[in-house]
DNA sequence: TATTCTTATTGATATATATCAACATCGTGC
DNA sequence: GCACGATGTTGATATATATCAATAAGAATA
């Protein structure tokens, strides 16, 4: 945690999340004196489950994870944040503390904004509510897609699954550069991390990937989501 | 799906949720002007994943399941409704689907109210869109734990669960009719039915618990929430 | 460069859980 | 009361998955 950033003004963020156009100036400036931006190293915890949700995080660079820790040290990833996600939390308006952790894979460029400022915008600007209720509405369905995942598919299809997640939603790329550890990925899957290795290695066995270091190249795309809607 | 009940007003009802106090005399006619009541039979289906989600449902009578129809007709109980909780969706602002099945596991009477009157408050009614958020926040933090149960938990740790949620949440009571069978069981808890008999065996022979037909009382609380908390 | 620490990998094994098949029980309509 | 379908129960077995232990490979540090 370390080096703020000489700070832009929100109005004429490149890096800013879709919902602040809905707001006007005078909003968008009250946001702006409200806010602070941290840069953290891979690694660093950005919010901790369990301490209190002053702020809501936007993420403007980088890749952070969100997990809940859970029974016996056991993680398990929820998602992913990359810029421009916004990252709130389930504590607004209920305890006021956050109810996972959110922590940098890569170095994170963050832009925290106070939980007030929110919701003094959702109570006078109904646009912003309801666009808030649509992402918290969003999130839910992919939670209940995670559900399905995770308790309705094996090993192979949960890794197959993972490797269609990185490619299309979190790095956008093929190949592309895994930052994640073999842990970060059985927290992901909810599976042993041997296991992982052993999935991932009959994967390559197949050739529906490569691997050299940390890339990872999808090779047989078709296959992965076969083993993914098979289980 | 039968019987509409002789329609009382909205304004002294004595089934209505706490959402609606925070309605204005006016705004409270416009719900009970679009809105129907149903009674619902056993297995009967009150709202079908995938189906338009043209309205809200208000529990006033009975007891349905809120289940994702997942992966090889395997179902996953997210929760239980019972008067007078109101049961929204996450496809409001989003697809306008229904992203869950409910339906009636006892004689189940629901109010059905018009979603765009619901939209209309949320916008119109700050207090109202922020008493949403926070029931919507509190059901995601009921998925968070949900998601830990299942996926770091055993089946004894589990059904242990299932049975306190039964006794507090559910029934109220202890004994108490247990109206699911041991297929929504294992629904709920992500296990087979033969599982979860198995499981219900062994608690009934370590005295945990003891059944007679479809009375279930809870001998040993105290032992069921160890076991609960060491998975 | 040597050292230490973390992460990755592999194989052997134990355990948890699902599946299959057979049978019992219960309620319901005839 | 009987036949029937749905639900519940049990045991045997197969399978999926975790755990344990050992080693290897990298990355960080002195």
């Amino acid at each position: 945690m370390s080096n703020p950033k000489i700070d832009s003004d929100c109005k004429n963020c490149q890096r800013r999340n879709n919902i602040f156009a809905l707001l006007n100036e005078e909003e968008l400036k009250l946001v702006n004196e409200h806010r602070y931006e941290l840069v953290f190293n891979p690694g660093e915890i950005i919010f901790k489950q369990g301490s209190p949700l002053t702020h809501v995080a936007c993420i403007t660079e980088g890749l952070a994870k969100i997990y809940i820790e859970g029974l016996n040290r056991r993680n398990l990833i929820l998602s992913f944040a990359k810029p421009v996600q916004m990252i709130g939390g389930p504590g607004m308006f209920v305890d006021y503390r956050h109810h996972f952790t959110v922590a940098a894979v890569e170095e994170t460029t963050a832009c925290l904004v106070d939980t007030k400022i929110i919701e003094q915008l959702i109570e006078s600007n109904a646009r912003f509510a309801c666009d808030l209720l649509k992402r918290t509405n969003q999130v839910t369905i992919g939670n209940f897609n995670k559900f399905i995942h995770l308790t309705q598919k094996q090993m192979h299809g949960r890794i197959a699954d993972a490797f269609i997640l990185l490619e299309e939603e979190i790095y956008g790329r093929n190949p592309f550069l895994l930052s994640l550890s073999r842990q970060d990925l059985a927290d992901l899957t909810a599976m042993s991390k041997e296991n992982v290795i052993r999935v991932i290695k009959s994967f390559r066995d197949q050739d529906f990937i490569k691997t050299d270091g940390n890339v990872v190249e999808i090779l047989n795309k078709k296959e992965l989501v076969r083993i993914s809607e098979t289980g």
